[in-house]
DNA sequence: TATTGACTTAGAGTTAACGTTAAGGTTTAT
DNA sequence: ATAAACCTTAACGTTAACTCTAAGTCAATA
C-alpha cells in the first residue's frame, strides 16, 4: 500500500513534476520515503492531495492553501479557522460564478445579435450580391458599414 | 463626444496602461486621434471594450480575443466564424463553470465535516479537556489522532 | 551484472498579463 | 501661461504556476 510519484501523478492527474513542486511549496507535509529516498505515498496523501485540488480547481492559490495546510499543522485547535477559511473560499468561488454568469450573458446577447446578422448576410449573399461582388464595387447605398 | 485614455481607463475600470496595452496588442483597432496625437476614443469603442472585457473576464486570452477582433476587421464574410467562435467559447465557460460547481460540492462537504469536529472538539474542549491541557500531555486514548 | 528507466535535487527558464520607470517631448484645459 | 495630462519607445520588474535541465542515484529486469 503506496504510490511512487508516477502512479500517485496519474491518480490525481498530475504530472509528477507538479506533485514534487506541491510538495516543495508545503501543500503536501510529511510524504513518506522509501530507504532509497524515493517518495512513497500513503492513501491518506492521496485523500488530502484531494481537497489540495479542489481548492486549487475553485481557484485558490498556492499561498493560500498553504496557509490552509499550515493551519492543520497546528492540529485540531485550527479546526475552527480552517472552517471559516473554507467558508470564505466558498462565498468567493460563488460570487466568481456570478459574475461569470452575468459576463456569460453578455456573450450570448453578442451571439444572437451575431447569428442575426449573419442570416441577413448569408441570405443577401446567396441571392444576388454574390454575382454583385464580381462586378464591381458594391454601392454603398446597399451595404451599411456596420460596426460589428 | 469622445473620451480621453483616462475617461476611457475609468468607464472600463482598466487603467490608461492597459488601454494602450491592449490596443498595441490589437484588441482595440482603428482609435481616433486628436490634431495633437491624443487618443480619442469613440462610444463605438467603448462598446467594442465592452465586449473584449466580456471575453477576457471570461477567461479568454488576450491571443484568442486578438483572432476574434482580427476576424471582425475582415467584415461581415467573417461573421459566421465570429458566431463560432463565441458560441466555442461559451461552451468551454459553461463546462468550466460546472466543474467549479462539483469541486466546489466537495468543499461542501469537507465544511460540514469540519464543522462537526469543531463541534465536537469544542464541546470536549469546554467541559473538562482544557483544563487537561494545563496538566499535561493529553492520554492518546482519549484523543484520536485525526487526519482531518 | 549491466543496463534501462524511474527517481532524486537544485536551480534556471517560461508564459501571460500586466506594472513600473524613465526619458524626452507634446497637448490640452484653466 | 502653466500645470496636468498626454504621447512614444524601450526596457526592466512582477506574480503565479508551472516546466525543464543537469547531473546524479536507485530499482527492476535481462
Amino acid at each position: 500500500m503506496g504510490y511512487t510519484v508516477k502512479t500517485m501523478a496519474e491518480k490525481a492527474n498530475l504530472s509528477p513534476h507538479v506533485l514534487r513542486y506541491y510538495e516543495k511549496e508545503g501543500l503536501l507535509p510529511h510524504v513518506k520515503r522509501t530507504k532509497g529516498g524515493n517518495r512513497h505515498y500513503s492513501d491518506g496523501d492521496l485523500e488530502w492531495l484531494g481537497l489540495v485540488c479542489c481548492l486549487k480547481n475553485t481557484g485558490m492559490s498556492i499561498k493560500q492553501i498553504r496557509e490552509f495546510v499550515n493551519l492543520r499543522l497546528q492540529g485540531p485547535e485550527t479546526l475552527k479557522a480552517r472552517c471559516d477559511m473554507l467558508l470564505a473560499h466558498k462565498e468567493e468561488v460563488e460570487k466568481h460564478i456570478e459574475e461569470m454568469n452575468r459576463h456569460l450573458e453578455k456573450v450570448t446577447h453578442k451571439i444572437e445579435h451575431f447569428t442575426k446578422q449573419y442570416e441577413e448576410y448569408s441570405s443577401g449573399e446567396a441571392h444576388g450580391q454574390e454575382a454583385m461582388r464580381t462586378w464591381g464595387q458594391t454601392p454603398s447605398v446597399h451595404k451599411k458599414k456596420s460596426i460589428e
